[in-house]
DNA sequence: TGTACATCAGTGAACGCGCGTTCACTGATGTAC
DNA sequence: TGTACATCAGTGAACGCGCGTTCACTGATGTAC
């Protein structure tokens, strides 16, 4: 058969793995990274739970899929970003917009890391990839001029601040401030871009 | 009797209480705040479980007494080295030595937050109370010069930007890397306080 | 176009687990006379 | 100093809950001739 074609079973088990990590983010956006369970997410789907192990093997081999998805899904955006016209500073408003849309992706991305569960090899290469278009970007900015800081270093604080600001606003401790957190990022960027 | 004098069972209880706080640290640290389980630590001390609901009316009090421990210990460590001669340099080093050594205690109060779990006023209280020396520390240090970035607005960054370097290294997203988190925390708070 | 067969999605029962929490109770400890 | 009583820490059984995961099975769907 051909590889490329898609049969019908094939297309199936593909929507059931999606409305599957769909419910999963709905889920975890409630009551937290550990408390995704295939035995909730097949009650809300209208099945019994043995059945969602044909689709996967273990609570465990979801947790990675969504993992690895949401980084593969910020990398593809951080990528975008940075060859666009806007470039670092494009970068840095799509980071908080992702962040503040999806708070339980960021979080599981950044945040407290889940307990008993070590990300495969593939996450690093995909935070890499998140990285990369911001050490082009400072390394462009530079040109070819030699700057006493250099771009790994320029951009590694980029990272700490940005995420400085985002995941305190995202873990919900700006709450009830008299501040604008919006303000505040756009100086971080000036700053640091300036 | 006296209030301020301690009877016997009293003491027993307070013994009692800070034993189980011990064991909810070590637990947290090991499995992430939402495995903290009442039953588990009565094992681990030796009782049943129905026991500890002589000390705690239920499991949310004792996170409620956890976290605003970790927030009383933090304000007074702050406190203290505020009005210390390092000031605010002081702060920050103090403020990442301990992150570093309680994690558990950084990452409850300033990590992905619990699910379901709502902290009472009192924690907000004492946020303050943390906040409050470094905004001191950067009124004195404009003293009655009328600088263009006002003082709130420069601690508000301090807090931001030491918490990115600190809770992206406590959350383990520095590990593998060749960079040391130290230095990038010291230039920091250099180019915080230069 | 029709039939026989293989594949495979989903079911239902069951397993062992740990959780928070309640209740009636036993027995030790501290207190008042 | 000794006794009677009240307090209260801790037990053991039990509740209902939800979890991950396994297993033998049914029945629908797609495929090959």
């Amino acid at each position: 058969m051909d590889e490329t074609t898609e049969g019908p079973r094939a297309r199936y088990r593909r929507q059931i793995r999606e409305e599957v990590q769909v419910r999963a983010w709905e889920q975890m956006s409630q009551d937290g990274a550990s408390a995704l369970s295939l035995k909730a997410i097949a009650t809300q789907m209208g099945m019994t739970a043995p059945a969602l192990y044909r689709y996967y093997s273990s609570r465990d081999e979801l947790l990675t899929e969504l993992i690895l998805g949401a980084y593969a899904e910020l990398a593809d955006l951080v990528e975008r970003e940075g060859a666009g016209d806007a470039g670092l500073a494009g970068i840095a408003e799509a980071l908080r917009g992702w962040a503040l849309t999806h708070p339980q992706k960021y979080l599981l991305l950044y945040g407290t890391p889940v307990p008993g569960y070590h990300a495969p090899d593939a996450a690093t290469v995909l935070a890499q990839r998140i990285f990369a278009p911001i050490l082009a970007g400072f390394a462009a900015l530079e040109g070819g001029s030699a700057e006493a800081p250099s771009s790994p270093a320029r951009s590694l604080r980029f990272w700490t601040r940005l995420h400085g600001v985002i995941s305190l606003e995202v873990a919900g401790h700006f709450r009830g401030v008299e501040f604008d957190p919006a303000q505040l990022y756009r100086d971080e960027v000036a700053l640091l871009l300036g």
